[in-house]
DNA sequence: GAGATTAATGCAACATTGTAGCATTACGGC
DNA sequence: GCCGTAATGCTACAATGTTGCATTAATCTC
């Protein structure tokens, strides 16, 4: 097994997942990969579109599940009520995110893990904690201090 | 003025607010006060028709906007995208919120404040922070422990 | 209390986001 | 290259939320 790369080829883990190793599922997932922020649908179509490649609305709902369920990537459902996908699995490294009241953007806060222990009132049992931050990111933070 | 009662009049709330006092207010505010966990239009609209009063789709949504914009109520968005109500401001008193995997049903855990200080990575600016936890809640935890 | 004013309602149509069924395509084993 | 089947791409549908506009009714003025 090769060591762990930041970011495998897309190929690669689609294949070690038994999974088809198909052009949907690559470009879908390289372009997780690649983005910094989470995407939503159509952020995503509009990438596979620029890229001349089919974009079915239906497809990419399945691949994206897909995906998710092979851990290849995460979910995340915004205050739009929409939900957003960005690389890497969920569980092993839960962690919070911000949403930008702003741009909309969602952004990973990797380095706010949400396993740690809160304290419930008696009889709860979590099992999993959604932390998500909302205000100004620093990109438009930046923005708004120039313009003052 | 009266002193404040842990659930001041629906209709003294509603005109202290400013706006008309109607039946559907009234109604929808008392139901929100009156149930333990949040609700959602589908539990608001069927409390309404226990009632015998009209459930229009529309001014239930008009009328729910309206009471969170005038901080009598407060919004949940739940992973089944759809969006909950309860009773009561959120501004002042941000809580956490428990969605049981089991049931359905979210609750409030007012006893975890969302306010406290987290570590986020510079440039961010958080003005509020949702927490979720997601489980089994305390009815359905003895439920299950019973049939074990 | 009667009439006027206009916020709130109720209806129809539409928009967005996500699912289900099924014929067709193309990935991967031979 | 051929075949079996997973994956795709349609179409149609379901759930949730929004917009526009005519009608109703809560409040104000008298």
């Amino acid at each position: 097994m090769p060591a762990p790369a930041p970011h495998p080829s897309a190929a690669n883990l689609i294949a070690s997942c038994g999974g088809r190793v198909t052009r949907t599922r690559i470009a879908v997932l390289e372009i997780l990969q690649h983005s910094q922020r989470s995407l939503n649908h159509d952020d995503i179509a509009a990438a596979l579109a620029a890229d001349g490649l089919p974009h079915d609305r239906v497809t990419l709902y399945r691949t994206l599940d897909w995906l998710v369920e092979q851990g290849l990537a995460h979910r995340i459902i915004g205050p739009d009520r929409a939900r957003r996908f960005k690389a890497g699995g969920e569980t092993g490294s839960q962690h919070a995110h911000f949403h930008c009241d702003r741009c909309g953007h969602v952004l990973c806060l990797e380095s706010i893990k949400t396993d740690e222990r809160f304290e419930l009132p008696a009889g709860y049992r979590p099992e999993r904690a959604e932390l998500v931050f909302h205000g100004t990111c620093p990109d438009c933070g930046r923005l708004r201090a120039a313009k003052t």
